[in-house]
DNA sequence: TAATGCATGTAACTCGTTACATGATTCT
DNA sequence: AGAATCATGTAACGAGTTACATGCATTA
């Protein structure tokens, strides 16, 4: 079976929820899976236009009044098959998290106590943030979609971004005690 | 002052110690970066290459015996402003750490229990056995290299390997529960 | 009237990997 | 004899973002 990118299976994935057309689908990717996954309309397009190319999809045009025309794409069986078969794959090694902060803290020999000090507090506020915002979010899925079938996976990923950026904040509080 | 990418400061970075050619920072981030950063040949050599036209660098050839010749780059003072620099900027954001993980157990609905117990549990396997490499390296760190100026800051990365990891693996177990 | 939302799309660019080419020496 | 180490480099490709172009309807 032919391999296609992560995105392409994301792509996918949602097109078994009610989005349909890449406007749609950017829009449920910034609102459901922004915390561990982001794409571009530059992606978007040229993928769902791939995905018709080689049959995993079909496109339907739909002249709405007073909008603009809207593109809805339908998975075929094919691309059922395909995004079934790539859920089914484990992952194949754990990728490198490629991480700044670690970097500049790496040559912190270079640099002044008072420059990593800072550099840390700046990590952990913004980690802070982010975790407020994860908590924002998951309470929104818990009070609107109690009842929802997705409901359940998407607080699993949104423990998994709290879990690791508590994980990731604490470390910060222990650094900058050491440094 | 003009912009280069990560990478490009990871290489300025390394500059600064006694790795002078390509060959060793690949080695040097194989060594001791590659659990938050890793890098190939093919983008060293081009970059080390425009370091020099940018006169943030310079190149001595050394010729050496029984070996192939070998180039020894050199940071300028322009390189080692633009280092310095770097150095002092906090992160302007955090990153959106994408997971492909989290990306198939999203669409956990389309698929058996049985599948996402499957994909966790593998997950896990996978997170443990790097928490053991973290544990390896750490431990080589503290017995060799302990009177080394940069072993405390080698330290502080491994550790946030280590606590990030970590909480990943309790994500898991935690999710495998509740699946 | 200006901004925002809806909607699709492309071109240029950056970043990065993989695969390839070359070639001497040393170790097994 | 063959593999590993030392050493440099390029070409092709893939993934992804940003900026741009277009244009109508609604809201402030």
């Amino acid at each position: 079976m032919q391999k296609y990118n992560d995105s392409t299976y994301a792509i996918l994935g949602i097109l078994t929820t009610n989005c349909r057309s890449g406007y749609e689908i950017k829009q449920f990717i910034d609102n459901s899976l922004n915390h561990f996954w982001k794409i571009s309309y530059g992606q978007i397009y040229p993928t769902l236009k791939r995905l018709e190319e080689e049959g995993l999809a079909t496109v339907q045009t739909l002249v709405q009044e007073g909008k603009p025309e809207r593109k809805e794409y339908f998975l075929t069986e094919k691309g059922k098959d395909v995004l079934k078969n790539w859920l089914e794959q484990p992952l194949t090694q754990l990728p490198v998290e490629r991480n700044e902060v670690l970097l500049k803290l790496f040559f912190g020999r270079h640099q002044t106590k008072e420059q990593s000090l800072y550099l840390l507090a700046d990590y952990k506020q913004k980690l802070e943030k982010l975790y407020q915002t994860y908590e924002g979010i998951e309470e929104g899925i818990s009070r609107h979609n109690t009842n929802h079938q997705d409901a359940k996976y998407w607080l699993f990923t949104l423990d998994y971004g709290k879990r690791v950026t508590e994980a990731a904040i604490a470390w910060c509080e222990a650094t900058i005690k050491e440094l």
